[in-house]
DNA sequence: CTGCATGCGTTACAACATGTAACGTTACGA
DNA sequence: TCGTAACGTTACATGTTGTAACGCATGCAG
């Protein structure tokens, strides 16, 4: 499903030449999930000649943010700490990671002191 | 759906009657939406008499944690801090609570310098 | 011009999930 | 013994997902 992630923007036909090999599927699969990824926004296409070339809406990354902005809100009351300290008890998540982390972010805003800090500034989806 | 983990063990009728003034549901309804639950393992129950009290089969942080796993595999490559730093990115997270949480974080290991540091520790559901 | 290949549009259908509920059965207590 | 509280079983509409068959246009080879 996520294949154009991977793969970058992409027509119906290089997409089921590239999963062939692990799921071979006919032209009109591969159309059918397209269009549907597209009608619920994850994807957006534009012609190229007389094909849709399909590609990314957004990049992986925020999707699963926003994923994970949903699971906060609905079983976190919102606090995002709340999560991380489950996400440190369970063990997806340690102190160095966090603190590394800390640290990361402290230099990325001395970098952009300027802006708001609040665009996305890591690599778009492809 | 998720009554259980506000109110705690609770029986069908409990839930109804708890329900009832934002969703009025017949008993019936409530009853096979538990036991759903519970084939997916997200409730367990026990008889009282001859009554069921269902509960929560996990604290609700951790189906959180479980549900932001998926993601992480799914999304992020299994990297939790690709996830995290697209959450300060996105605002979800912000620095002061990253550090507020590091230090959480240290003070609870010092407490518990003693355990292997992996089980779950904070208030168990309900 | 004509027909084939290519590429999109439409429609279909099974499987499963979810929300809601009617009926059936059983056992306790008045 | 009979009503009622509780559970079990079954049902049905709606929505999502995976998979695909057909059908229609269009451009290029003969």
């Amino acid at each position: 499903m996520d294949y154009i992630w991977v793969h970058g923007p992409c027509t119906s036909e290089a997409c089921r030449e590239g999963l062939s090999a692990t799921r071979p599927m006919k032209d009109s699969t591969i159309r059918t999930v397209l269009r549907r990824l597209e009608e619920k926004g994850y994807a957006t296409h534009q012609l190229d000649g007389r094909t849709f070339v399909y590609r990314a809406a957004d990049a992986r990354q925020n999707v699963a943010v926003r994923a994970v902005k949903g699971i906060i809100d609905r079983f976190c009351g919102g606090s995002a700490e709340q999560l991380l300290l489950g996400m440190v008890d369970n063990e997806v998540l340690d102190r160095a990671q966090l603190e590394r982390l800390a640290q990361k972010i402290a230099e990325n805003e001395e970098k952009h002191a300027t802006g708001t800090g609040k665009r996305f500034r890591g690599k778009e989806s492809q």
